[in-house]
DNA sequence: CATGCGTGGAG
DNA sequence: TCTCCAAGCAT
């Protein structure tokens, strides 16, 4: 029961909190969906498009999106094959699915808008803990705590003084994110996205740049001598071969498509047979593809 | 709770 | 070249 937590005491929060917020209203990027008229749908698409994906490749996709479909309904009236198409090579397809679910929820259940509820937000599809909590504060202005994998490293340097964060969130983390969440809810909105945007700009995995962090002074892990990460190298996730990439490459050749495509047209894409198979099923299985009655196959209609 | 799920850029 | 990583979610 080692406590780690406490290298931050309780008085230093407020200046904390402060010197954050202010290194924010300097450096933060000027990001289409934090303008205002982005609105809670526009924060809600960035969130999804963001899941894993990084923000240069996100930005022409989501500029698109918005226009085509600047309201939930308008993307609900859509096939969901369109929205799959509208993804692009943004990666996990299968947010465009969920998306689209949501999309379609809002519509029926909430009148079009997207709640600002944290369970309403946690009980459309392809959105967690995380991505409730970042809609229903940076939409919706709310006080809660936002566990990015940002701000989960730079709890972990600035409060606990190791290199990185635990594989998977832990208690010992929600709990210390909800003991420097500030008490007043705009000031806790606005630490959720200054943390996070310190964690992405200055306090990064790698080539960390401690002299241009507002709070390089109070980081248990820099006065510590930034001890180096403990433990085994985290997983080597090797891609080349495996089925995702048989299934981004059939995908691929779908999206490319509007008309339905000939089994020897997806046949091209990846010279063994099995895996072939067992990729695009797992594709049909997933309802991002399509297997019409005469064998060819399209995006989800 | 460990895995599977895309893609491309940086070091 | 190769490894790591980028605002996670669902099972």
């Amino acid at each position: 029961m080692t406590d780690t937590t406490t290298a931050l005491a309780p008085t230093d929060a407020v200046s904390l909190h402060a010197s954050v917020i202010a290194w924010f209203d300097e450096h933060a990027r000027d990001l289409p969906w934090r303008r205002p008229e982005a609105g809670a749908w526009g924060v809600m698409v960035s969130e999804f498009m963001l899941q894993q994906t990084p923000v240069s490749r996100v930005l022409p996709v989501y500029e698109q999106w918005l226009a085509r479909w600047p309201r939930p309904a308008d993307l609900a009236a859509e096939a969901p094959g369109e929205a799959v198409r509208a993804w692009g090579r943004l990666g996990y397809p299968r947010r465009a699915l969920r998306l689209h679910g949501a999309a379609q929820a809002i519509a029926e259940r909430h009148g079009g808008d997207v709640p600002s509820e944290h369970a309403q937000l946690l009980a459309l599809p392809g959105i967690g803990e995380y991505t409730a909590a970042a809609v229903a504060s940076f939409a919706y202005g709310q006080r809660h705590t936002v566990l990015d994998t940002n701000v989960r490293r730079v709890f972990a340097r600035a409060a606990s003084g190791i290199q990185y964060p635990p594989t998977a969130t832990t208690a010992a983390e929600r709990r210390l994110a909800r003991t420097l969440l500030p008490d007043d809810q705009e000031t806790a909105a606005r630490w959720a996205a200054a943390s996070m945007e310190l964690g992405a700009l200055v306090c990064t995995a790698r080539n960390e740049d401690c002299a241009r962090c507002p709070i390089a002074g109070q980081c248990a892990w820099r006065l510590a001598g930034k001890p180096a990460h403990e433990g085994a190298a985290r997983r080597g996730q090797t891609y080349a071969g495996t089925d995702r990439q048989v299934r981004g490459k059939l995908l691929a050749v779908l999206r490319a498509s509007t008309a339905p495509v000939p089994q020897s047209a997806l046949d091209g894409v990846w010279h063994e047979p099995v895996q072939r198979a067992r990729a695009l099923d797992g594709l049909v299985a997933d309802g991002l593809v399509e297997p019409l009655e005469d064998g060819t196959y399209q995006l989800p209609s």
